[in-house]
Order: C-alpha cells, then structure tokens, then sequence
RNA sequence: GCCUCGGUAACUCAGUGGUAGAGUGAUUGACUUGUAAUCAAUUAGUCGAGGGUUCAAUUCCCUUCCGAGGCUCCA
C-alpha cells in the first residue's frame, strides 16, 4: 500500500505501517496535504492494480549505514534515518515489488507476491502524530485489512457493520437511555428514565456487594473551596482539567475526584491500628474538562460518575486488601457475561514521589496479590503513576474489543499531603496505606459498554421495561392493567400498551424496544385467568399461569440474568 | 488541543444562488383486530451561529460552535 501512496503521491514520505491486532494495518505518511476520501479511493484503485500485476515482493539488504545514507541522501526521509538511527543491528532489509521503483524498510517478513493477498480495502484516513507526541510532526495515518480472500474480507466489514449497529449513541436514543448536545454542555448527558434504571440498577448492587466485601458508604460534596485543591495538589498538577467556580470573589472548585473528601473524612478522628482497613465506598460524580476532541458518547464524558472507593491500612495489609479487592472485580464481570479480562501491573516511573521502599513494598504486595490468585497478568514497567503502583484489567467485550474498567492504585502523594495517620501499638502516628480503586471505572462509560456488549438487549434484571403487557382490543384493557399490577406489586418493571395502535404494531414496537417479555391478553386469557408470554426469539407460550411467570422472572432477576 | 469530513423537521436523510422536501415519529379520528408496521387527516424547520460577496445566500467565501473518524490524553 505504500508503494501505491507514494506513486500517486511522490511526495509522501511513508514513516510506519505496522499491522493491528486483531487484523489490519495502517501507515503512516508525512504529507502536504491530507488525504480526502478522493485520495482514499485512489488508493484502493492503484493498490489493486499492484496486485492484480502479481509481481514479487524482493528482499534486499543494506548495512545499517548504507541504508541511513539512502535516506539521508536518496529518499530525503528523515522519519526513516530516526528509526534507524535507534536500531542496533547492523544489516537492515529492504522489501521492493517490480511495480515502480518503491522500496522500503521492512523487518519482514513478508508475502512473496502481491497477488497472494487476494482482497484489501483502505478504509480510511486521519492524522497521527509522529511518535505518538502531540508536539511533533502530524503524519497522515492510512487504515486498511487484507486477507487471504473475499469472503473474510466481507465477513470482516459485516462485523465492523455490526459494530456500527452496536454504537450505543444510536442504541442509547432507540432506547430512549440517554442524551447529549451542545445545548447544554459538551460531555455532559442526560440520563433518561430508562437509562436511570439501568444505571439504579447497577448502583444498587454496588452498593450491596460492597457492604457485603466490608465498605462504608459515605457522600461528599461536589464543590470545596480552592484551599482542599491546593492541599490536596490537584491546583498544581490538575488544574487545566477543572471547573472553576467563582464565589463572588472567593474561588471555589468542581471535585474532579473523589479521593480528598475520602480522605478528610478520614480524618475527622484518630484511627487505631486495630480499627484497620477502613474501606470508605462511593458513587460519586467529578466533572473534568477533557479536550473536546476526546469527547464520545458515554464513552468519554466530563461528568463521570466513578465507582470510587478508598481503602486506608497497614503496610501489611496491602496484599490481603489487594486480594479481596481483585476477588470483588472477578465477581462483578463474571455477572455480566464479558469473555474475557486482563490485569496489568504497572510499575515505578521515571517521576515519582515517595521513598523506594515504599514502591518495593507496594508493588510486591501487588505482583503477590495477583499471584495469589492465580489469575494471568503482564507487567507494564514504568507505567505506573507517579504517586504510587497499579492493577488495571482490560476487559473483552462480545465483538472483542478491549476496556481498561478496573484500576487498583496505591497512592503515596494524599496521605502525606493531608496528613493522614493512624496510631500505631506504640501508640505514635504512622502513615497508612492507601489504595484508590474502582470496578465499573465510570458508570457512565460502563453503561455504554453493557449496552454495546448486548447489542441493547439487557439482561431481565437490568431491562429497564422487563414486561410489556398488550391487550387483543379495549375490552381487554382492565385485564391488561390487573396483570400489570400484579407484576408492579413484586417488584417486577411491567408497563401496559394502551394506546390505540392494533396489536401487531405493539408487539412490533415493544420488539425495537428488545423488552425480554412481552405479554398478550385477550378473551381466552381473561377466561383461564392466564397469559399468552413471548420471550426474546419470539417463541410465544400460550395458557401460562401468572403465579408461575412471576417466579420465573424474580428468580432471573435474583441471579442477575 | 491537532488533522479530515460533516451540521437541513423530534429521528434518518434528499435538495437548490430566487426563504425548502421524503420516510419514520408525534397528535387526532375511524377501525376492535390473536402474535413484528390498519387507514386517513394534522403537525412539522432562524436550513448550527456570526460576518462577508450578491439585487437576492440554506446554497459561494471567512470565522466560530458542535458532531463523526482518528491522534494525544484518560475512568
């Protein structure tokens, strides 16, 4: 493909094209010029002209200097002498096909000829930085997939298709679960009443699940004056990221985290060490102004509402925490269904505060943690924050796309800049251990994730209508709203269709709607005192007894299906 | 914040240098129906905002806001 950009455009000064997992590639080129869709189509043209010509690829070599030469001098590449520059051996390869007189660095290896890849389509074209850093070149970055035939290539772009469908920014206005626009604010959206169920729902396991794993709930505030930021360092390192309120001259701040109110809180009394670990829990919203071009539907928000909780303890405790902590994150994604999750463990960075055995402690107690559990995790050297080490778990969602959800992050900067202690055995005061951590990440951003893992269709416990009753004509209305009562008085979410559209079209629409059940009554029912169930699949079972249907959905909700 | 492409009715989209259309929805009426769209009528918009060119701009130009795809960042 670079061969084709740089023929049609000879000034492209191609940098890196590496595949991507799970297939395709991309490049990236240095132009004058971005790529318009035009361009793209020309691409696609000339690349397949290049393989229909089946010509082979050649392998050349070309010691290290040589090939720095060739760019310096030849090829005008300065991208291409960076990299090279930085490698270490001393032969490099060069890849060449017989169509013009293109050649380029490649490790390999590589097809033999370029009629073996028999289907391709660039899709499209955006900017990149160079080296991944806003501050230097932006190179045009070129998609594609390549496979080995016709039928992958198409089954390839059906899934991207059914990626498209999934989007829960169209699924979230079908559903009527959310909103956002610029009326009111970028990256800030409304919860609809449907998706304020979903959300409730969520929140309300939560909550149970951390009572149960030891949490204190606790509330703070959404606003404090300029003095906690400044305690708490986030005026210094955050402060392009929050919203500034202006008290008529005295200067307040919207929370961007949780973590000071946690830790004043904290700090209302003397700790013993006997009273450790304190878990304070909390759904709580920060707002951060992220760069508008971060902004996504839910996925990226400025008003986020985290699963927050901080947990203050022993030195010695940190593992045992860690543990239960990981133990709680595989609890709550087994309820969901995800396939799959990852932990990375991320490490010392090049900056950071706190005193080296401080951050040997912590990220022992965190790689034994993990172990301990047995479960596969890789470790992220460098990666870590600078006040402290980290767990983060990427999750796989139902089209195989990855989600850093849980973060698990020790922090040595709060409890020093707050002051927190607890009194030790020898009754002085010492520094504890604080870890920041949350399951969900950000409700907001998690509630687009489930919705796009089940293509909009929840799970019964999570549905924000589990039942849609829809009467056979008016007589039948009463009937309709007696059943409806009978499922509302149990707890279960049931809504009747009284409008004056024919029943087909109801069922249709509470169909779109993906409601898991939708109940029909007309004269038989009323007769046998019984409903008529459609479930997801449209099977529709006739005759069922409304004692036996109720039991049937409160067990579903109770396990989480 | 950076690059490309967009912004027309509640939604999806068509369209034109002479102030706009379709489908869906919504509302109303008729129909009273047995498992994925009954029929009819009504409703529809500062053509994202500001400025410029022009006799005339939704259309052309500029600016700006917002959105989409990426990059960076990140929960």
């Amino acid at each position: 493909m670079a061969g084709a950009v740089v023929d049609l455009f000879p000034d492209a000064k191609p940098t890196i094209g590496p595949s991507i997992d799970p297939v395709g590639f991309y490049y990236d080129f240095f132009v004058e010029n971005p790529f318009t869709q035009e361009d793209i189509d020309k691409i696609q043209k000339r690349v397949e002209e290049v393989i229909q010509k089946n010509s082979e690829f050649v392998r050349d070599e070309m010691s290290l200097a040589d090939a720095i030469k060739y760019y310096e001098e030849v090829d005008k590449n300065k991208f291409k002498v960076e990299i090279l520059k930085e490698t270490e051996a001393d032969k490099v390869s060069f890849y060449s096909h017989g169509e013009g007189n293109f050649k380029d660095l490649c490790r390999g290896p590589h097809v033999p000829f370029a009629g073996r890849i028999k289907a391709i389509k660039i899709l499209n074209a955006s900017s990149a930085f160079w080296r991944a850093d806003a501050d230097r070149e932006s190179l045009q970055r070129v998609y594609g997939v390549a496979l080995s035939n016709e039928k992958q290539l198409k089954k390839h772009l059906a899934m991207l298709e059914e990626a498209k469908k999934r989007d829960h920014r169209i699924l979230g206005s079908q559903l009527d679960l959310f909103g956002t626009a610029d009326e009111w604010g970028p990256g800030m959206p409304l919860i609809y009443p449907k998706g304020a169920i979903i959300l409730d729902t969520l929140k309300d396991f939560w909550k149970k699940e951390h009572r149960k794993a030891g949490y204190e709930l606790v509330q703070t505030p959404h606003i404090y004056k300029e003095n906690v930021w400044q305690t708490s360092g986030h005026t210094e390192y955050f402060l392009e990221h929050m919203f500034p309120v202006d008290m008529r001259g005295e200067q307040w701040y919207v929370k961007p985290m949780n973590c000071p109110g946690h830790m004043m809180i904290y700090n209302r009394k003397a700790y013993s060490y006997r009273e450790l670990p304190v878990r304070f829990g909390e759904m709580g919203t920060v707002y951060r102004y992220e760069l508008s071009g971060a902004l996504h539907g839910l996925f990226r928000v400025r008003s986020i509402t985290q699963d927050d909780a901080h947990i203050f303890m022993l030195p010695d405790q940190l593992e045992d925490e860690i543990v239960r902590v990981i133990e709680l994150v595989e609890h709550f994604y087994k309820v969901f269904g995800f396939q799959k999750w990852e932990y990375f463990l991320s490490t010392k960075p090049e900056k950071s505060i706190g005193t080296d055995e401080g951050w040997e402690h912590a990220t022992n107690s965190l790689m034994r943690a993990i172990e301990r559990t047995d479960l596969p995790y890789k470790v992220k050297e460098g990666d870590g924050a600078f006040y402290g080490p980290k767990i983060d778990v990427d999750v796989m969602d139902a089209l195989g796309r990855k989600w850093q959800l849980a973060t698990i992050q020790v922090d040595f900067n709060l409890p020093e800049r707050f002051d927190t202690n607890y009194i030790g055995e020898d009754s002085q005061k010492h520094k504890p251990f604080v870890i920041h951590r949350t399951i969900f990440g950000a409700m907001e951003r998690f509630l687009a994730i489930i919705v796009e893992n089940y293509a909009g269709k929840m799970p019964v416990w999570l549905s924000p209508v589990q039942v849609e009753v829809i009467p056979i004509t008016d007589q039948h209305i009463e009937y309709a709203k007696s059943v409806v009562e009978d499922l509302l008085k149990v707890g279960i979410r049931a809504e009747a269709d009284l409008s004056g559209d024919r029943m087909e079209y109801k069922i249709r629409q509470a169909t779109i709607n993906k409601v898991p059940y939708i109940i029909n009554v007309g004269d038989k029912e009323i007769e046998s005192k019984t409903i008529a169930v459609r479930s997801r699949g449209n099977k529709v079972e006739f005759e069922v007894k409304i004692p036996d249907f109720i039991d049937k959905v409160i067990k579903q909700i109770e396990n989480y299906e």
